[in-house]
DNA sequence: TATAATTACGTCAGACGTAAGCATC
DNA sequence: GATGCTTACGTCTGACGTAATTATA
């Protein structure tokens, strides 16, 4: 058994079986990639991969358990690789932050720009997508951290670290009834105009659902976006009141508009980071967790990675979290 | 990175760093290990052995983070055979018991003969030893099972189950003063004589103490033994009163001598089976669990070795345990 | 027929063993 | 001087690539 002919398997099992499709994305030969497997199986006396004829069409039971299990140790020769360059030089290496445009937009800049003043060899990758598409990433191995509102929970296998809790606000043009509004803003106010905001599975784009239902109201969302330049580019053309995440205002970007807070009437949101379980952590990502929230000290951090599964969130549980 | 190399670093390390010696007991030559290692440290670019001269001096901080993970790996590689072997052949394999002599000549026979009958090809290998030890070769992976009353929550890698309580009782031989005892056994009366009972760490031996102590009685113990084999035989000696676990009594073998029972003087004690964390069960293994006690079924022991460090015992607290 | 796997075969890296060299104890 | 690691070198396995073959959809 060699750790390559690990790989393989599990490099085919991702790309649905498909052993070409395989031997593209590893810079290596179709052939060599199916005799490994064969020699992987005789060795170990049981099939893999179910094969009708010379295609291969699903994975047996053996291998479905062979193939987590390889998964692991793939895992975990990674984390040794981590380990040595940790101790070799723990001012180099590599951050990759999946996460999505609100996050990488407004509230991850700061922290990165002072990062990468710090740490100028650790090469910092940052890829955006669906909350979902980042937890994923994060689950697969493809990236360290997952930094989102939402879906981070469908993943069993991501530890979360809640970092700050966050309000809404509504954006309107200047001149616009909202802006003279008497008294505090109301739901019912708000349903009354037509609504642009984010996209459901976005930026805590349910909690706004659930506040008017609570209510039963029915918003007039007349536009959805996944990000909230898209939203405030629409504002300004009057199509609508925004509904945005407090942190996505910038006081002086966005002066010609007139933010109303939005706090009161809806549930507030928590953004997460999520870290794959078993992922080894080097010296530069804790500082990168304390920078974003200074809660997520070493200790804690390290408390959560090793809690059993699901446990992480008790150790949250009494912590007052930063508010935007 | 070769699996092949993790194995090397791994055994060297628990060879006191003696590469020759490693060599030897993986049956392959000296300057192959050195070479793999140096490659292998090469290509992590961190030393793991710190070498003064030519030798091997003490492993690095690198190294120990690096050996530890290597050796995750290598247990992960052995569960994948065995996932392989129990769909290829799921009666077909070997199981290795590390016991004490008291489980192995008392509690294990009918067990293991039934086992046998059932399973006659897989081999069962059973390695007799003090509780720390069988409990080290658990942990060490060179048994699958450690069956002992003691001595086995020390090793905090060991998932432990309960089998069954037991009870002692006292021999003595025909014609001894507490043949003819009026009225219940009490320590105060045991006290009085010379005792032959286990060695220090053997088979529930400390609860023993704890009862004398806990009446300030000095109990005059003039010859110890790690099984009651040995016991039995200077009781009949007259050497002394004899204290040994219940269901190291046997009918017919022992109707020579008396059997004072002695249940009510000391605390009852828990057989328990150790596991090492992150063993694959083979389908049999589970079997032969459920056959020592009757409680232990699958989903029980499944969801013990999934349970979070030292949590397992939780799922046994309402247990009502077979009592011996 | 196009796609995708296996078989066949040549090449070359690299794993291992033997023997010699050289520190450490 | 004995033990034990490293260096040097020869051998041979086996991993990989190319090309030809064959099976599936």
């Amino acid at each position: 058994m060699k750790l390559q002919q690990l790989r393989y398997i599990w490099e085919v099992s991702r790309h649905s079986l498909n052993v070409s499709a395989t031997a593209q994305s590893l810079f290596t030969s179709q052939p060599g990639i199916s005799k490994q497997i064969r020699l992987l199986e005789d060795e170990l006396g049981v099939e893999i991969f179910a094969r009708s004829g010379k295609h291969l069409t699903r994975v047996t039971p053996a291998g479905e358990a062979i193939i987590e299990l390889a998964g692991k140790v793939l895992r975990l020769s990674e984390n040794i690789k981590q380990v040595a360059q940790e101790h070799s030089d723990e001012h180099r290496g590599s951050l990759s932050i999946a996460t999505t445009h609100t996050q990488a937009r407004y509230a991850l800049p700061p922290v990165i720009s002072e990062f990468t003043r710090k740490y100028p060899d650790v090469a910092l990758h940052m890829q955006q997508g669906t909350p979902k598409q980042i937890a994923q990433m994060v689950s697969e191995g493809q990236a360290d951290f997952a930094i989102a509102t939402e879906s981070l929970e469908l993943f069993t296998d991501l530890i979360l670290l809640p970092c700050y809790r966050w309000n809404r606000c509504v954006l309107v043009p200047k001149g616009h009834p909202l802006e003279t509004l008497e008294g505090p803003l109301t739901l019912e106010a708000l349903a009354g105009y037509p609504l642009v905001t984010y996209v459901f599975g976005f930026t805590g784009r349910s909690q706004l659902d659930d506040a008017f239902k609570a209510r039963e109201l029915t918003p007039n969302v007349v536009l959805t976006a996944s990000d909230a330049d898209v939203i405030k580019t629409y504002v300004r053309l009057g199509m609508g009141v925004g509904i945005v995440a407090h942190m996505a205002v910038d006081p002086t970007l966005d002066s010609d508009l007139v933010v109303v807070d939005a706090s009161h009437l809806f549930a507030s949101s928590t953004t997460k980071i999520g870290i794959r379980r078993g992922t080894f952590m080097r010296g530069y990502m804790y500082d990168f967790l304390e920078r974003f929230a200074p809660h997520l000290d070493r200790d804690r951090v390290d408390a959560a990675l090793t809690a059993g599964p699901r446990h992480e969130q008790e150790l949250f549980k009494d912590l007052e979290l930063p508010e935007y």
